[in-house]
DNA sequence: TTCGAATTATTAGAAGTCAAATCATTCCCG
DNA sequence: CGGGAATGATTTGACTTCTAATAATTCGAA
């Protein structure tokens, strides 16, 4: 009978057993609502959410390597290269190896990248964006900072 | 210059500008979390998570079509239908049209996916369920009614 | 009654993701 | 030096998910 089954068998325990259902569901939620807005991004401008997240990671990051952009996109190394070849064959970066340690491969913007960075729209969608800014700040903060903590808890498993 | 530009041109907006780029790195640091341990839970398992939910939410339900479904877990239909298609060939559920109308398929447990939905594991990982378990209630609630929020906002884009 | 619209489920096809294995290169210690 | 360990990137293979199209059935209004 370990931890885990607490939420089959709620019987003394230090919290309420629904919280760990509603906050499954909340999450199910938004994972979905980020595939589906990450689809309707990629109709609209040719990118999808990960991809648009490694593209601004090598623009703030300059010269970076694959597993930099990894940590800043939270993807595998695998996932990245993948996104990387992708944007490769368009012509977005450009990739080289690195001549003081061959095993490297740098990243970086093109010209047509640079462009994209400039032009790119939002991860967001405009009416969530609305939403959001409709909040009292005093919401926001309060939400981002239960949002944070529930990543940090969740990371490092 | 749309409302979504408001990361890459933050000058005059109604909240500071990196808020949204904070709760993306959070959302993409959670679905990638979730991923994971959904690995983690089916190398322990045999089931990951959507499969746990959806077994879960035959198990609540009773009866069920594939839409009830597919809203009980925030899958679509064609997913789904992958699931149970899954499930099913284990013969953790039974599936079967109805005669009153023969458009709609029911799923049910087995004895089996009973004996599985009474073992099996929670959602989360049991290092997850600590952390979350030696908060303090009233963080605790302060994280999940801001989770909550935040999915509400998302979904319906 | 009948036929077009709506509903329910499914299939087909296309992407994205990861773990594990692998390749190439560099590091470092004996 | 020389060779095994470490590092960085990539390949392979399996799986999940979605949209769009399709099939089967039922509903409802003329």
């Amino acid at each position: 009978m370990n931890e885990q089954q607490i939420q089959n068998a709620p019987s003394g325990e230090s919290f309420p057993s629904g919280e760990l259902r509603g906050l499954m569901k909340s999450i199910r939620r938004i994972v979905r609502s980020i595939d589906l807005q990450s689809r309707a991004l990629a109709r609209a401008s040719g990118l999808t959410t990960p991809q648009l997240v490694v593209l601004i990671g090598v623009a703030e990051l300059g010269e970076v390597t694959t597993n930099a952009l990894s940590d800043f996109a939270d993807l595998s190394p695998a996932t990245v290269v993948t996104i990387l070849e992708n944007l490769e064959s368009r012509a977005i970066v450009e990739r080289y190896r690195s001549t003081a340690d061959r095993r490297i491969v740098y990243t970086r913007l093109t010209d047509k990248g640079r462009a994209m960075v400039t032009a790119s729209p939002g991860y967001f969608g405009a009416e969530f964006v609305d939403r959001f800014a409709d909040l009292p700040p005093e919401r926001r903060q309060a939400m981002l900072a239960g949002i944070e903590e529930l990543a940090r808890m969740m990371a490092r498993t």
